[in-house]
DNA sequence: GTCTCTTAGCCATCC
DNA sequence: GCTAAGAGAC
């Protein structure tokens, strides 16, 4: 534990004067929960009720009070994006000269760094690589194939996701309860999982869940280990304590229980990821756990209009699992929260596109709006609206960087410079680019690295020294692991950037998508050289890769002015003066899944979800539901959502766009699909659409003539096109294609791959 | 060893 | 209705 001490350096800027400002500005709980530093805390937050604000002020407090170095506190938050906010505001508190608090970070962040520090007491060396969910699988799949399983049957992913529930209780294969044995392949649960963690230290290797876990082993059978983190630790604070799994709980627990200066701040009513394992007990439960506990409730309301804070305390009041906040506000009642019924999920999509562009027209920013869905799935209409409409706008969430396939590809070849024992990532890159080593070659060599119980790079070289395989696979073979070793010695006289490069081409892998002629070569070529962009930021390549591992986002043009579509879940947190709340329907949300694999306590979770979704919106919430949606390619008719129901009626404006003339001019006014199909022709309307009616008569306002509006609609100063008919452009989505018809700055382009559409030019470039 | 066609499964998602 | 993985064809 050298480095602690580099930490504790002078704070600038600190005097004890400067700890009263902190305080200024915070209301009377607010101080409490800055000013309570000893002992049991848990700060209940409200939605909007100051949470962060408070927080990094108790940092800056317990700093500027010199109660604690930087190096003396632990902050643990859930989100690397948490995580980095709270470091830049206690920085801005505290001033310039505040080094970065070392111990501040997600869970997994900081405990990936205790773990370096004791990796042997697991029997893993200090370097070792966390394993993605990905790597996770393709590792259990081995071991279910080599113990004679039938993998269709017992899909590893299966496993895969009950040991990683296991690991989130706590259960190490030795504590696994028995009746957890018959959870896979008739009874081999455990040996798997003991199978599993073999494998892992084998591989110098461990799993998320294994990061917090192997720590608790640690410190629960080496206590002089555990003693050292104490005397470390004067303070912890921990961020959205209601989403805290078992283990973290015990993590936590192990701890704190030196000095119990433990600080937890949550919201029950926002604990919305049970699925992952989260404990709302662990919240409900707190002063059970540490008695003498001071509980500190923020209640006053500082985000959102009256109205929306009604409707949202309204809706929530249904849950039984509560400690209990009364939110209010100071704030005028402001606008009701709308609920929409739309026919159906395009007009849904329509609806929302042309209110945004008349939010757009009345000058209101757009990264002030977002629309938030249950289901990852339900972003693409909007997206395909919103590129009609030419309305700019961010996908949270989907597709993450690290996970694209070249990305991963090319990290491989780092993970097995990084780290020799990494047979993953060997794996991963054997044959890619394509070198003819095929099924047959890997089996050799993996048939002979069990037989000598040695890595896969170690039992490559050996095989590529006989002539048991080919000469067509074996010179290959040969010539890579040569370039493993050349390149591993180059980390000693040139940088890790400087290296990923060397790497990409000297091992054909840039030119294998320069070969490529298919549209998204160009874009991965992009992201490569986005990638050694990004590992110029680390020090060195062990730092880049503990990145990549743990901090799966990438935050480009967040400051560009762009609608945000993302799911529930991904607005945790967040705010916004509009929000648009779609898909609003029973099955998709409450999610049917969800309710039939957990029941009540999952409505509950669905309900939290929902107060979530409203409480983003500072001025405007407004909430649809469609009478008719295609699941999974299937046109299904569907009921309000519940919770639409349980808003107090008081608080919300309810409209519909659809009445029976209109349904007619749609008919007519959609000339290439009738989305209607059987179903508008049976009932006229679907069965959800009767119960909107029956209850408490839904205004029927005239519907906009929304086909006539969206094709004519022009996106405020567009100017006209810079194309030319018949020019090759590159979309980001739709890949290459030939422009076909111009009208503005609106274009028809056929794309090679993904037919004719119509954009907004400044969604493509010339090709 | 690589290419193409068929087929299963489809939630939320953090690290 | 779509995608990604696995089986069979070349």
């Amino acid at each position: 534990m050298d480095d602690f001490d580099d930490y504790a350096k002078p704070i600038a800027s600190a005097a004890s004067t400067l700890a009263e400002t902190f305080l200024a500005g915070l209301n009377g709980p607010q101080r409490d929960a800055v000013q309570t530093t000893e002992g049991p805390v848990l700060v209940l937050a409200g939605a909007g009720t100051g949470k962060t604000r408070a927080l990094t002020a108790r940092l800056a407090h317990l700093l500027a009070t010199r109660k604690a170095w930087p190096s003396e506190i632990l902050a643990v938050t859930f989100t690397n994006k948490a995580a980095r906010e709270m470091q830049l505001r206690v920085g801005r508190l505290i001033g310039e000269a505040v080094e970065g608090m070392p111990w501040l970070g997600t869970f997994h962040a900081v405990a990936a760094r205790m773990l370096r520090r004791h990796a042997e007491l697991v029997g893993l060396k200090s370097n070792f690589t966390i394993l993605d969910t990905d790597d996770q699988i393709r590792l259990i799949k081995q071991l279910v194939i080599a113990d004679g399983i039938d993998d269709k049957r017992w899909p590893p992913r299966v496993l895969a996701s009950h040991i990683d529930r296991w690991k989130n209780r706590g259960w190490t294969p030795e504590a696994l309860p028995a009746a957890e044995d018959g959870v896979f392949a008739d009874g081999k649960a455990r040996e798997l999982y003991m199978a599993y963690q073999a494998r892992l230290v084998t591989l110098n290797a461990c799993d998320f869940g294994d990061l917090l876990l192997h720590l608790i082993v640690i410190w629960q059978k080496h206590l002089d280990v555990l003693a050292d983190w104490h005397r470390r630790f004067k303070y912890i604070l921990v961020d959205e304590y209601q989403d805290t799994n078992t283990a973290q709980y015990l993590w936590l627990r192990l701890l704190a229980q030196h000095r119990k200066n433990i600080c937890c701040v949550g919201d029950e009513d926002q604990s919305v990821y049970g699925w992952r394992g989260a404990e709302i007990s662990n919240i409900l439960g707190f002063e059970k756990d540490y008695p003498g506990a001071k509980i500190i409730r923020l209640e006053q309301n500082y985000r959102s209009s009256g109205h929306i804070l009604g409707a949202a305390s309204g809706l929530i009041a249904a849950n039984t699992e509560r400690l209990g906040k009364t939110l209010w506000t100071e704030s005028d009642m402001g606008e009701k929260v709308h609920v929409i019924s739309v026919w159906d999920g395009n007009e849904e999509a329509r609806q929302v596109g042309d209110r945004i562009t008349q939010l757009s027209a009345d000058q209101n920013r757009l990264t002030e709006v977002a629309v938030l869905v249950r289901a990852s799935h339900q972003t693409r209409a909007f997206e395909d609206r919103f590129i009609t409409l030419g309305i700019p706008y961010r996908i949270v969430g989907g597709f993450r960087f690290y996970e694209r396939a070249e990305v991963r590809d090319a990290i491989a070849y780092l993970r097995i410079i990084n780290q020799p024992d990494d047979d993953l990532a060997l794996e991963r890159i054997i044959n890619t680019p394509k070198r003819g080593l095929g099924d047959k070659s890997l089996q050799k060599v993996h048939g002979l690295a069990r037989m000598k119980k040695m890595p896969l790079l170690m039992a490559a070289e050996l095989i590529a020294s006989t002539d048991e395989l080919g000469a067509a696979a074996r010179r290959p073979l040969a010539v890579l692991i040569k370039d493993i070793k050349r390149w591993r010695g180059l980390l000693e006289t040139t940088t890790h950037v400087e290296l990923a490069r060397t790497v990409l081409d000297e091992s054909g892998y840039t030119a294998m998508l320069q070969a490529d002629k298919s549209p998204e070569a160009a874009g991965r070529l992009d992201n490569l050289g986005e990638l050694v962009r990004a590992m110029d930021e680390f020090e060195n390549l062990g730092g880049f890769l503990e990145h990549v591992s743990l901090v799966m986002d990438n935050e480009a043009n967040a400051q560009d002015d762009k609608v945000t579509v993302m799911t529930l879940h991904a607005a945790k947190g967040l705010e916004f003066d509009t929000v648009f709340l779609a898909g609003w329907e029973d099955g998709l949300f409450p999610n049917q899944r969800s309710l039939d694999e957990n029941g009540l306590a999952a409505l509950e979770e669905e309900r939290r979800l929902a107060y979530v979704g409203l409480t983003r919106a500072r001025h405007r919430s407004v909430i649809f539901h469609a009478a008719n949606r295609v699941v999974y390619g299937q046109w299904q008719s569907s009921i309000p959502s519940r919770f639409i129901d349980e808003l107090p009626p008081e608080h919300i404006d309810v409209q519909s766009t659809l009445s029976s003339s209109d349904r007619g001019l749609w008919r007519s006014g959609m000339n290439d699909v009738n989305p209607f199909g059987d179903i508008a022709r049976g009932t006229g309307r679907g069965p959800g659409w009767e119960r909107a009616s029956q209850q408490g008569g839904i205004p029927k306002t005239r519907s906009v003539l929304i086909e006539g509006r969206a094709v004519s609609s022009v996106v405020i100063g567009a100017p006209a096109s810079h194309f030319k008919i018949g020019a090759r452009v590159f979309h980001d989505k739709f890949g290459y294609g030939v422009v076909q018809r111009i009208d503005g700055n609106k274009l028809d382009i056929s794309f090679e791959s993904a037919g004719l559409k119509h954009v907004v030019d400044s969604y493509v470039k010339a090709a």
